[in-house]
DNA sequence: GACACGTTCGTGAACGTTCACGTCAAGCAT
DNA sequence: ATGCTTGACGTGAACGTTCACGAACGTGTC
């Protein structure tokens, strides 16, 4: 004990700078200002029925003493504030931070906590993150990529909506109409002329990153199940679309980065050397094929057209600036946050009318087709 | 009433499957399952001393009631899980996710949550963004812009970690070498034969968003203080080594956004069409200012060299691909992490040594410059 | 048959805060 | 003096969970 009994600039309680003790309490405060428990509280809180002096000299004492107010404490005798887990699959493919600042922002508009989570890092799947988010949160929004029903399970009654996926046993659900996008974009190349298409989908997560996917001819004849070779239920779309228009088209699939986009395309124009569209499975990708196209010497779109899918940003800083099936990526968080608000407040039934929900892409037209 | 006595599937305590009524405790399921709290708190959590049929019963039991356990409850009692918030100005500009994606993933590592807040969507500054985490989260990474010290005073003890600025009266602090930045960046294009430099600051927060800031002519002259017109350390830090390097150097100021910087540019090129070389405040900016190089008919880096700065994954995915001086991002989530787990262990004293870091960037030379 | 022992389960206490009261004094009218 | 109001402050109870015990019940051992 070095404390000399006549140390200036404290004449606090005992152990009031004290080091890595415990942290403070309602009470050390209250014993410290020589009041109760609630004063402490009304002076915190701003609660009428104080003597503003009092309100102050309480103040103080918990400024010195390092007072925070423990939030379990008063989460459990308030009533939660909610909050609500996002789960993301990669922040690095900017679609997700676009989706995400817009359920942070209406999320914060109606005073709920985001906790998020980046998962797919460690090659963690939807699921894992659901678990790591559950003890925290009060409802999750997420893109899981299927096994809703898994996640489900974890939440409860929690209410659960899914992002590119119809609701199924979660809660809600927001789906894209793929079949839609796949139409629009074909009916606009072929009108542009188009003969010889190419889509190049996402590689299953559970696919070999290394080695790029294989490239395929897919002509589309009625009856032939091109399911296996064609991963995402947005290639399908396409593959039905290309039958029904008519028009040839090749697959091929790619990992999700433009990197690998590029060297896939790059295959497939070796391959194919009379592709005069093609459509890629989201932006970010798209702006590799761009890049292939580049290399291999061709005009964009004189020589081969190309449309992305998303509507990010970046579509509109690339050269050239990219055709692209967009989403409104705010209104797909509003929606998103709607739905959950239903759900979290009771005028929405999980399960019931109105809980899944169908967007739909609209195209938009800019340099590359 | 529509339930017939000999419903099936249900043969639970009464409120069962009750509606909106109230959550369920420990307590229902324990008197539902006929065992006590801590039996069920030992089904609920995997721990020993409990027969397996017990655990069973208990579980099905839980799950049929829709209990989940109160997570503030959890907390009070076994002390807090460590949650971090992450304050960020704006998640549209891809160098925040990048960074934020690091963030999360070291903090999931480490057993911790993460809070997130996109602040500046109303307009909201850095301070107000802590102030809505505080309640919520044992210690702050942000990038506030300024304002540590209300931020420090807002959480009391609990550590903060700033970007992009000197710790200050802050726990911690990432600051960056703009200094060496600028000499790395103005020695190249030298080097490059560039003799007429622009520099494109970014407005500060409260200009007016809509009129892009003045194109001024700031050849720097010895004694003349220019930091009036330069709003940024990041603008101050290129004036002062133009200077020191005797080069003729443009500012002109824009607002943080790839179609501003665009715009901006376009007009900084009409008024000093001798410009060959231009640094821009960040990547998405310099995109933008390719962009506008591009629309006056200019080659890069022929004409008109180009820098960016930042380093994030779009530069490469731009044409001309855009030479920047790039931060590691993950690097600096990692910092950012490493160092609130010192504070927050202990092993670290806030406003000690190894508390406030200078971190440096790297050119990066693609083709822009 | 007494004892020790392991397994399974139940009970009091505690975590830190707020809510709903209760108390006490002062001021004022009757 | 009495009663009533008002302002400032204190006290019991409750929120829902886990921790540290203790009780009850077999099961084996000497």
């Amino acid at each position: 004990m070095t404390t000399s009994p006549g140390d200036a600039s404290s004449g606090l309680a005992p152990g009031a700078s004290a080091g890595r003790s415990r942290r403070a309490t309602i009470l050390d405060v209250a014993a410290a200002a020589g009041v109760s428990r609630q004063t402490v509280t009304r002076a915190m809180n701003a609660m009428p029925g104080i003597r503003p002096d009092t309100r102050e000299r309480v103040q103080e004492t918990a400024r010195q003493l390092g007072y925070t107010p423990s939030r379990f404490a008063k989460g459990l005798v308030q009533g939660a504030r909610t909050s609500v887990g996002l789960a993301i699959p990669d922040l690095t493919n900017p679609y997700y931070p676009a989706f995400a600042s817009s359920v942070v922002e209406l999320a914060t508009q109606r005073g709920w906590h985001v906790v998020m989570d980046d998962y797919g890092h460690g090659g963690a799947t939807g699921v894992e993150s659901v678990q790591h988010l559950a003890p925290q949160v009060d409802a999750v929004i997420g893109y899981l990529g299927g096994a809703a029903d898994e996640a489900q399970a974890i939440l409860g009654r929690r209410p659960l909506v899914v992002l590119d996926q119809p609701a199924g046993p979660a809660s809600g659900g927001i789906s894209f109409d793929y079949d839609h996008a796949a139409q629009t974009a074909l009916r606009h190349l072929q009108a542009k002329g188009c003969r010889q298409l190419a889509y190049i989908d996402r590689a299953p997560a559970g696919a070999d990153q290394r080695a790029p996917g294989p490239v395929r001819a897919n002509r589309p004849t009625p009856g032939t199940d091109t399911a296996q070779s064609v991963p995402t239920v947005r290639g399908q779309a396409f593959v039905r679309s290309a039958a029904a228009f008519d028009m040839a088209m090749t697959v091929a699939v790619s990992p999700e980065s433009a990197a690998s986009a590029r060297q896939v395309t790059r295959r497939l124009l070796e391959e194919h050397p009379g592709t005069d569209g093609i459509v890629v499975f989201n932006d970010l990708m798209a702006a590799g094929a761009l890049k292939a196209l580049a290399d291999s010497g061709r005009a964009v779109p004189a020589d081969c057209a190309v449309i992305g899918m998303d509507g990010i940003p970046l579509g509109q800083l690339l050269t050239p600036e990219l055709t692209t099936l967009a989403l409104d990526l705010r209104e797909v968080g509003r929606a998103a946050v709607e739905l959950l608000d239903g759900l979290l407040s009771g005028s929405l039934e999980a399960g019931g009318p109105g809980t899944d929900l169908l967007l739909r892409h609209h195209l938009v037209l800019r340099q590359s087709a």
